[in-house]
DNA sequence: CAGATTATTGACCAAGCGCTAAATTACTGT
DNA sequence: ACAGTAATTTAGCGCTTGGTCAATAATCTG
């Protein structure tokens, strides 16, 4: 959608000129800039984006967009595949099976470097304008998570409580898991939906500067998950 | 923009016909009518939803929509103060403050009532519309949080670590703090705008079931936020 | 029941949308 | 140099959009 006011800067276009030609890209070279250029376009304007905005900004017509990709939906699914799908790292998953490292190490270590990925404007944005529209990857990520991730975070938490159970998690189990996980991605929310500053980061990539933090996120998870998960629900009426 | 894909069901016009005759109401109820009316469907189809459409829904001409509003911006701002400005309640302030309870009970019973004001689908997805457009709400409401809500929190938190300073709370207090805010926000997120389960929690509106939960998250929260503050930040290097 | 009022509608506009087809113009190999 | 290929553009089609305005009809007043 991206205009309840009116765009207030239209992109200016690159004008084919005398000193600026029309340029002749490979193919290969062309789609590439494209799908980058989609990338940060559709994050920006969401997946409602008008392919004319995005061509102007590419400084090319939009009708050259359909002779990469033939419909709307055809790139955009490209940008789906290539951000979400593509970048879920495999190490990840051995990282976290390491019977080496101690498990406070192996789960700072693993969100710090996955906030490195996710915790993107492009990602998180499009990640949610997905939500909002038709949940098309947000489905599919949470599967991949569902099965690649939570599992291995489950079995860690169990096994820094010294629990031994191989069950189901419980709902609650799973829901303390889930507020970390949260946490971690609400640090994007915050600073790429809300505009909000992640305290004292300011940086268009957040990188180091959030390491402690998410050490501090996983720290207060594994010190707290044991004592609320051996206490009984008690419902405190409001 | 709501349609990537194009709107699976139109909208079925309730027709003027012989035995559905055009119905005449009040102009205050009819604008009440259009108002309600407009905050689910925004809520569903973002606010680039189509007005003609959201006039369909009630039954009505996309015209009459202007008869009551000027413009479709002038119905999303009246949306706006309805659902956000006007769903505060003085009396969580005043809960805060008592000075008779307990910091746990305080901000379980706080963020209790809390969650029943803004867990729902039309609060949850209008605000992260407004956040990825314009942040008109998002801003404003951050605002509202900073001034009446998180000084409070700080306090109570520090009251239950047995700190006493009054200063300014340091990036990492604030950054544990809106990881329990943003912990209880999550929920709506993953429930409206993933679709994904809050754990046995299918109903529309999450009410009692998340009481648990909502509990959980604020004990883990007070129970890590001391040792995790006390400890030096040790960069863990990946 | 006549007439005034006004809630509601139908017809319309200019701009913008995704998308198509045909014309151009920049490269490539010989 | 010159033809062939194909990357890129110009022109345009059908549809939808937010918004306008005069016509219509339901209700109120006398």
């Amino acid at each position: 959608m991206s205009s309840i006011r009116k765009n207030p800067e239209t992109p200016r276009a690159v004008k084919t000129t005398a000193n600026n030609p029309r340029k002749r890209l490979t193919p290969g070279d062309r789609e590439r800039q494209i799908v980058a250029g989609a990338m940060t376009f559709f994050s920006e304007h969401g997946l409602g984006g008008q392919l004319r905005d995005l061509a102007r900004q590419l400084g090319i017509t939009h009708t050259l967009l359909y002779h990469y990709f033939p419909t709307k939906q055809a790139l955009i699914e490209r940008v789906y595949t290539e951000m979400f799908e593509g970048r879920w790292k495999p190490e990840w998953e051995m990282l976290l099976d390491d019977k080496k490292l101690d498990v406070e190490t192996k789960l700072t270590q693993f969100y710090s470097d996955y906030a490195k990925v996710i915790l993107q404007s492009d990602w998180v944005r499009i990640f949610v304008f997905s939500g909002l529209n038709d949940r098309y990857i947000t489905d599919r990520y949470f599967a991949l998570l569902r099965e690649k991730l939570f599992p291995r975070l489950v079995r860690e938490t169990r096994k820094y409580r010294g629990v031994v159970s191989r069950s189901k998690p419980t709902g609650r189990e799973l829901e303390l898991l889930l507020g970390l996980h949260g946490n971690i991605f609400y640090m994007g929310i915050r600073r790429w939906i809300y505009g909000q500053a992640v305290h004292d980061v300011q940086s268009v990539v957040m990188v180091d500067d959030v390491e402690d933090y998410i050490h501090d996120k996983v720290s207060a998870y594994l010190l707290s998950v044991g004592p609320v998960l051996d206490r009984k629900p008690t419902k405190m009426k409001v």
